[in-house]
DNA sequence: ACATACCTTACTATAATTGTCAAGTATGCA
DNA sequence: TGCATACTTGACAATTATAGTAAGGTATGT
């Protein structure tokens, strides 16, 4: 039942970006500096939440990745079925699946969409203001991680 | 963020165990041929299972599993996190972890905290009485699945 | 004794995930 | 125009986790 890194990374960077986007366009360059993510892993989500449609990207010198919303419009949901191949528990949730026949027939299946119905719901409930709310609120104390955030692994 | 299937057939298994005992020990050869799970794998998930202290062996010929507890008292949750090794959507959240240091600091580690709860929370509602009980109010329709539960894989 | 059925460990194959590499395209600026 | 920046895209290797197999052992009822 784990959240892939890639989950984690999508998040902490959409949530960098967020805090460091003054309007301008935030190289990813700034990015995996900051967050400590691989450029060329950065590279790949974005390259997905752009498809998505979260962001929108400007080339060139000085270009970068820009909110396509506001931070508030945002949903820490989105931002992980984005990136995340699927978010449902169990593989007869997802669209298209025709495997196992459904409805009365299969007693756990109800069980499973509860569960994933949940785990949407509440991820949904966030947004990505309430995450960047918090750390403007609470100026960057030192420490090696100021910006709030921490890597996957631990 | 998928369910492992160890933990789909758990659940499934308990299901059938508790469907099919009458007080008396039901065989994983049973087991392993109304829900077509491999004998071996199911001597595996119930390894874990006894360990878990959520059922009990009976040795020698005639034996077989037995229910712990009633089954209004075995949560769904339990069992999944029985055979799961972690049920938590991060690492960090997990017993004993200390790579990155949490608090205030941290400002992701709050949303995969709640959704570790939601999830938690909502498996530790439902019991096995729950879904027997459909399961006996329902006599038997034909069909090649007869008893309401379905693999994994769809 | 013997058959049944649980108990336990070890191993392998397969798939998913993570992360790297590399080559390309668009754009701003000197 | 030429160059540097930075996004774009696909392919691929390394690592890890999972699923499933195998095999031998132990307890117990008949
Ligand atoms: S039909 Fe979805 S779990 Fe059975
Ligand atoms: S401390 Fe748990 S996600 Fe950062």
């Amino acid at each position: 039942m784990r959240l892939s890194t890639r989950a984690q990374y999508a998040v902490r960077a959409m949530v960098d970006l967020s805090l460091y986007s003054e309007g301008r366009p935030v190289s990813l360059k700034e990015i995996s500096r900051r967050e400590e993510i691989p450029l060329n892993y950065l590279e790949q989500l974005f390259f997905r939440l752009k498809k998505g449609q979260i962001v929108t990207s400007v080339r060139g010198p000085g270009g970068g990745y820009v909110l396509a919303r506001q931070e508030s419009a945002i949903k820490v949901g989105e931002i992980v079925e984005t990136v995340e191949e699927q978010l449902s528990p169990v593989a007869c949730l997802d669209e298209g699946d025709r495997s196992c026949r459904r409805g009365a027939r299969c007693l756990t299946h109800t069980v499973w969409q509860g569960l994933g119905e949940r785990i949407k719901g509440f991820l949904d409930s966030i947004t990505l203001a309430d995450l960047t709310r918090e750390a403007r609120t609470r100026p960057a104390g030192g420490g090696d991680n100021e910006k709030g955030v921490c890597q996957p692994t631990g």
